[in-house]
DNA sequence: CGGTCTCTTGAGCAGAGTCAATGAACGTGG
DNA sequence: CCACGTTCATTGACTCTGCTCAAGAGACCG
């Protein structure tokens, strides 16, 4: 069973990771009403097309969002972790233009807008939060059409395998001796503009090389220096240090247990 | 000579095309301090890892942002056209992760960003319109993402060729008798993640198929219904119906005369 | 009038896709 | 507990889209 103090706790670690938070925000957040809910791997968190009347709270598990082009080949456009808030732009936009689908079982805490739209209204230091959540969001975007443009398929499978570590590692999960990346070759493979096939033999060949290693869902870094100079990667663009996130204290837990995984 | 209130209509019709503004809401925009610069085409507007001070309105001209790959391989992320805000991001991160470039001469109204978060935070429906317009500028990434992800060259240039148009067109511009598109093919290039030479060959290709044409830097669309299947496009992700838009008035005056192009 | 930028076109190459077959792991139902 | 279906990974053979290199032609500018 989960402890509804449990999940806006999660909610004010989001927050506090990017603004300054005082009592009467964390007050605040901790009034927010919500709803759980458990979802299967790839059950649909948001529509696309849809009205949105929520707004979802990952709080445990990963998701991602995808469009497809109008000849069914899919695109996946990003990855969240546990503790990411998966479409507040619903708060501004009246449709959803993509879908976000959950990528393990994961548990949504979702939120009438109202509520979030009052608590940005009535708190600036979140609403300051909630733009720089966003803001940050569309700079992964960016990155990512980088990938996707400019680089070759080593580089690209390096770069987002780099990326994952470093938000994984920024979100307080211990990456040292590897990680789960939730993800199949054929999902990979949509998310870096690739075919599963190449995928596979890119993974083998950075395998070779001696950098990452992938047995599973599990990933192993060997070289990790080696690994961000192949994938060219700065971390910049995550802007992990916009704020005094070290000063916030407890890291977000955020830890999938494998038996969840699937 | 430019007329500073006409800098300020601009910002005016900018807002108002995404939130409901009264007039309070008005004179507060009109009462924004500016500095107006003008720049040469591929002067930098933002530079990348710069502390902002400003916040850039481009008032007239074309610019670009653009990041490199640690191998110099260009990637050009978006495209402003007159009546944009350039560095909306600027006014919640602290440094900027991509430039952005003029793309041809441009008249930039830099405004103090103290003044910008003051009227974001005194004004609901104007921090509205920001947010509304950063997060359809994320939307734009994610269908970019996909561009180069998962479309091929023919399909990638004839869909950048439909958003440019449908852009213009929302803001006021007569796209009829075709426009022009500032871009050398270097630039659409970098756009959509080709080389210049099979932007040519594939330019070719749109030509023979009759479905657009470019001469110079001008575009002629033969074949509009053509175009959009052959593109797949689909204009839902750029929001224009978000807001009473039409509603509004008089559209932006946005033509770009001539001799200014260079 | 020479230099630079952009476009155009050809020839050859290679990175990534396609198609197809096989095998391992796993979950389910009989 | 086994048989079967499904999903995912792996590998080979072949194809093709888009890249590289190179050369020449306009256009424009100082």
């Amino acid at each position: 069973m989960i402890d509804r103090t449990d999940v806006h706790n999660a909610m004010v670690r989001t927050f506090a990771g990017r603004s300054l938070l005082d009592d009467d925000d964390r007050a605040a957040i901790h009034a927010l009403p919500f709803l759980l809910r458990e979802v299967r791997p790839s059950a649909y968190i948001v529509d696309e097309g849809a009205d949105p009347t929520r707004c979802a709270f990952l709080f445990d598990g990963f998701s991602f969002r995808q469009r497809l082009t109008n000849r069914g080949a899919r695109q996946i456009l990003s990855i969240q972790i546990p503790g990411e808030f998966v479409d507040l732009q619903n708060l501004h936009l009246k449709r959803s233009d993509h879908s976000v689908q959950a990528l393990t079982r994961a548990i949504i805490a979702e939120v009438p807008l109202s509520a979030m739209r009052q608590l940005a209204l009535s708190r600036p230091s979140i609403s300051n939060a909630m733009w720089i959540e966003a803001l940050v969001e569309a700079s992964m975007f960016r990155e990512w059409i980088m990938n996707v443009g400019r680089r070759n398929a080593l580089v690209r499978v390096a770069h987002i395998i780099c990326e994952f570590t470093a938000r994984l590692e920024a979100a307080g999960v211990s990456v040292h001796d590897g990680y789960l990346l939730p993800m199949t070759q054929e999902q990979l493979g949509d998310a870096v503009g690739l075919t599963a096939v190449h995928v596979n033999r890119t993974l083998r060949r950075l395998h070779e090389l001696g950098l990452v290693e992938r047995d599973g869902y599990h990933i192993v870094i060997s070289d990790r220096k080696g690994l961000r100079a192949a994938a060219g990667f700065r971390a910049d663009y995550l802007h992990l240090d916009q704020n005094e996130r070290s000063a916030t204290g407890a890291p977000v837990q955020a830890t999938l247990s494998r038996p969840f995984l699937n």
